[in-house]
This record gives structure tokens, C-alpha cells and sequence, in this order.
DNA sequence: CTGAAAGCGCTTACAG
DNA sequence: CTGAAAGCGCTTACAG
């Protein structure tokens, strides 16, 4: 390449950089061996040796990339990790804390100049040395435990008092919770939301209303028929998360009670609004989550050292039928 | 590194790479080092040496990494390098030609392995010599135009004649076809499908019946007032790409029109058969054309030089309701 | 079984 | 404005 623009290998490295301060006629020949040559630069080579040791690429693990949560908040790192020139490596990881180190460490060994974290794992300490320093670390959606980063997630507790809320604001008393497995901290702060609601409004707690461990939307659906049998069955439901709302929508709908029990979902889905009735829920904002953790990501990169923050995205609540049907309207 | 195991760099590179016929006592002491130091192996750095310069890293250039075709294809690709210890870059490209062509270049410059590509361009000649000799494409979706390659596509002409063939042996003799923009190579199959069982069946074409650009599901909605407002309106839509049909079909259910004229959709999405209708759709396989472009693409890593092969996935017809509507059930 | 030397494709740190 | 030498962290190709 040198040897055909006739320059040295330095004038090259000068002039595929655009550095300043190369005579325009080297510059030329260098532009003229390099379309001659079909020549690109080696980015792995020059990160190599350069002194940040910058690859400009960073890594996204994510529960499931094909679940429209992960793929629209994988998107919007994207977008953001575009306006840097930077590229994305991306992994899901669907509850397997193996897969998480695993991904890790391929991430790191590859030089990922940053890593975007949606755990699997209950505890990240190993992080501490698994990760090498001056490699930001941001958590998405869940928030580290036993690791000191930044985190973008959304408001959990929150959200589900205000869908609980609106359920009781509608009259009803008796309110399934339908939740993923407990160990997952959103499931659990999702709970906790639901009980601050009940409380607050003097609703008293019933464990039978309460079904953990709904991990898809099948077993979502699977769960429905015990529930609605009980001696008091519950009026409302409130669904901690869009499969599970959809796998309770799917057996209502068969049982032809989606007009009767009303229900609440935690997390938006796509066609939400074109179901009838419509999927009342409590919206997470994907999009917003992830151009925070990049915004949050790219300071970091760019020098910012202040104390980790963590980012609270609001959760809204949209109205749709299927949260506002009364408890008189239940099957009997 | 090598210093605190007391061995020569060499030692540490066979210990690492598991190469045999290392003294046991030796490998004790890289082992310890490594734990020492936290040392994790830098691939950039021995993919740069090594002979055949691989870097386990395949990009993959897809549509939109939101949108749940791409996203599941996506993760099929994923699964697929993992079992190959590969890991995946990914992109969309959002149908613009620049951003295929600033991608690739990324991409190369980052020495991935292989790429795999649903092309945005028109034209993918430029891939000659854009993309370095050995470094295999596969192509997903769309096939390759004037560039050898290998690619996996969907059944477009077929299935869009399954489609309306079913709708014609409903009793339907006015099919209106909704399709994106006519530049894409998919769109353009999937008139050519609907054109094909019209004549099978000696149904007149009917230009005004055909509307094309709808890029979205917005511009899909507001095409059908003016579609159903015809002197001679369809009693049947084929909606040729999902976006399209959730459109289609959410201004028939606003207009209350859902149980009166009938829907096909070409590729499925989730919770079609939740709506009411059910949506009828001839589904693709996202994940299977997934698997096999990454099938394709390993092969060809592991040295495969035959011919390049473009492979068919079929489609299927999921029969749930919207395509079983019969013209007199239709506006007049 | 082990290691010293050279080199992958770049950038750094100089010197001129 | 330009380039020769050294070196990033590894693997190769040897030699012993």
C-alpha cells in the first residue's frame, strides 16, 4: 500500500485519518493507491496499538432479542451508538446466568469498549474483575446487585400501584396478581407495587389471588382456569408483564370473559389497542430506557467519573377497555 | 503475564489455547497467573497474527431490528453462531442504500467473518470489491442482484398466490392488492404472485384495485377509505407485508367493517389470532430462513466452495377467519 | 517439552 | 511536511 502510493506506511496511516499537514499531492496519490487497491484500514490492527485501545464497538446483553421489549430497546442503542460511529454486538440471554459470564467474557476478550447489561444473574460482583477497568458498565431494566454502575430502569413499583390503582378506582376488591418467577427483581418490585396499592386503599391481601413463576404466555394461560374457580374469584387481574398479559387475554377471550374480568397489563405490546376489548396497561418506554443507557454510556466514555447514577423512566398508564370493565360485569 | 507464571510468552499461548503437551507443573502456574491478574486473552489482538485472520465475528445487515420479521430472524441467526462460538454484529439498515453501504464498510474494516445481508440496494455490485476475497455473504429475504452469492428467501410469488388463490375460491372476484414501495424486489414477487392466481383463475386485473407505497402501516390505513369508496369496491384485500395488514385492518375495524371484507396478509405477526377476526396470513418462517442463512454462511467458513445456492423456504397458510369472509357478506 | 525471534497492520514518539 | 524505528498483544515458524 505505501509502496504503491509511493509514500511511507506513516503518510498512509496521516492521510486515512485526516490528519492535517500532508502535502495535497501525497494526499492525492495515497486517495489513488487505495481505490487502486480496494485498501480499508484494519480497525482491529489500529486499536491495537492505539493508546485508548478504542475498538468502537460495544455490547448489548439482552433477555431476548426477539421479545419486542429487547428488540426496540436494542434498536435504540443503536441509534444512539450510530450518532458515535460506533457498532453494536448484541446477546441474549434469556435468564441463564452461565450465558450472561459466558457473553461477558467473549464481549471483553473482543475488547468491547463498553457493555449495555439487562442481568440474568441475582448478583453481579463478578463483574469486579470480569470487567476491565475504564470499561463502562450501564444495567438496563434491572438494577445491579453486589456492582457499582449506572442503570436505566424503568419505575416498577410504581407502575404497578398505578395500574392496581386504577383497578380499585374502578371498584374492584378482589385483584389477581400474575407474575413471573420472584427471583427476577422487576417481578418482585411489580409485586410490591401491588400490594402498596392495596394497602393504600385498605384492600386486603389474599396469597391465593397471588400466582408467581408465569414465565410465558403459555403458562400464563395454563394458570387462568384454577384461578377463576376459586370459591371467590378474583374480579380483576393485573398481568406483570406483556406475555403473561397476553397469555391471560388469550384464555379469557376463549372462555369468552374478556368482557367480564377486566385486566391490566404491566408493559405495552403491539395490537394492544386493536383487541376487544382493548388492552388497558401500564406502558414501559423501551425506546426512551435504551437512549438513556447510551447517553449514559457515551459520557462515561467521553470522561464523566461522577458517582453512578441510576435513571428512573416513568411508566403511563393507557386506557384502553379492558381495565375499566366493573366488577359487576364478573362471572358469577 | 508471562513474567509471573515464569514461562516464555509461547508457554502462555498453548496454555491458553489448550495446545497439547505442556509440562502439567507449567500449566499450573499459567492457570494461577491468570486468576492473579484477572488476564483475559486479547482476540483482536490473535486474530490479527493468526494465519487465517478470523475474528469469530459475523455481522448481520437487517431491516429493522425492532420489527418483530428482523428481530426473530435475528435471534435465529444468534443461536446459530453461538453454537459456533461466534459472536454477532448486528444492524439495520431502514431501507436506505447509504446506510447498507456505511454499514458494510464498518463492518469489513472490523474484519467480521462473514456477513449477512437483506440488502437495502438496488443493486449490490459494489459488494466486489467492498468486500474482501474469503469473506462469504449470505443473503436473507432478498436475493443478491448482480452479485454471486449465496441467499435464503421466502416463497414471495407463491405464497402471495396462495394467498389470493384462497381468496378466489372463497368467491371473491374483486381482490384489492396493498404493497409496499415497488422498488423492493419482495414487493414486487408478491404483485406477481396476486397477478399469477388472478389469470389461473380468469379474474380480470383491475389496475385500480392495486395500490402500492404503503410504507407503513399508517399510510396502509389511510389508503382504504379511498379504496372502498370505489364505484366497484374490492370485496377482499391482500395486505403483501405484515405492517400493511395491521393497517388495513385497523381501519376495518374502525369503520366496522372487520366481518365484511375480507383480509390476507403475507407474513404473520404476533397476536393476529387474537383479533376478531382472526387474521388469515400466509405466514414466512423467520427463524427457519434465519437458520439456514447461518447454516449456509458456516459452511462456507469451514470451506465449502461449491456453486452459491439460493434456498426456498416455503410459506404457509394459517387459516383464522378474515380470509374466509364470503363478497356478500361486503358494503354496498 | 520449551522459548527466542520475527511479524500481523497499524500508531506512537521521535528526529529531521 | 515526512519517515524510520519501536511496539500494541498475540501467533508463527523455527531451533533446540
Amino acid at each position: 500500500m505505501a509502496a504503491i502510493a509511493g509514500v511511507s506506511m506513516k503518510t498512509v496511516s496521516r492521510v486515512i485519518n485526516g490528519e492535517p499537514g500532508v502535502a495535497p499531492a501525497k494526499v492525492k496519490s495515497v486517495e489513488q493507491a487505495v481505490r487502486q487497491l480496494d485498501y480499508r484500514p484494519n480497525l482491529t490492527a489500529s486499536s491495537l496499538r492505539r493508546l485508548d485501545g478504542r475498538t468502537a464497538a460495544v455490547a448489548a446483553l439482552l433477555e431476548d432479542l426477539a421479545n419486542p421489549f429487547s428488540a426496540e430497546l436494542h434498536r435504540a442503542l443503536e441509534d444512539v451508538a450510530h450518532d458515535h460511529d460506533v457498532l453494536l454486538f448484541a446477546g441474549s440471554l434469556d435468564e441463564s446466568p452461565e450465558r450472561e459470564k459466558q457473553l461477558i467474557r467473549a464481549f471483553t476478550s473482543r475488547r468491547a469498549d463498553a457493555l449495555i447489561l439487562a442481568p440474568a444473574s441475582s448478583d453481579q460482583g463478578y463483574l469486579t474483575y470480569e470487567v476491565p477497568e475504564g470499561t463502562p458498565v450501564v444495567f438496563v431494566d434491572r438494577a445491579p446487585v453486589g456492582y457499582e454502575a449506572d442503570a436505566v430502569v424503568a419505575d416498577n413499583v410504581g407502575g404497578a400501584r398505578q395500574a392496581v390503582t386504577h383497578l380499585i378506582s374502578h371498584g374492584h376488591r378482589r385483584i389477581a396478581f400474575l407474575g413471573d418467577r420472584p427471583a427476577i427483581p422487576t417481578a418482585r418490585d411489580r409485586l410490591e407495587g401491588y400490594q402498596q396499592a392495596l394497602r393504600a386503599h385498605g384492600v386486603p391481601f389474599d396469597p391465593d389471588l397471588v400466582v408467581h413463576g408465569l414465565e410465558d404466555a403459555g403458562r400464563a394461560e395454563a394458570a387462568l382456569p384454577g384461578l377463576l374457580a376459586l370459591p371467590a374469584p378474583p374480579t380483576a387481574l393485573f398481568a406483570a408483564q406483556n406475555e403473561i398479559t397476553v397469555g391471560a387475554f388469550r384464555h379469557l377471550q376463549a372462555a369468552d370473559l374478556q368482557h367480564h374480568v377486566a385486566i391490566v397489563g404491566f408493559d405495552d405490546f403491539p395490537l394492544a389497542d386493536l383487541l376487544r376489548p382493548g388492552v388497558t396497561v401500564v406502558a414501559q418506554d423501551p425506546t426512551a430506557i435504551g437512549r438513556a443507557a447510551a447517553e449514559l454510556l457515551f459520557a462515561r466514555l467521553a470522561g464523566d467519573s461522577a458517582p453512578s447514577r441510576t435513571v428512573v423512566i416513568p411508566t403511563r398508564l393507557v386506557v384502553r377497555g379492558s381495565g375499566e370493565i366493573p366488577p359487576s360485569a364478573g362471572p358469577r
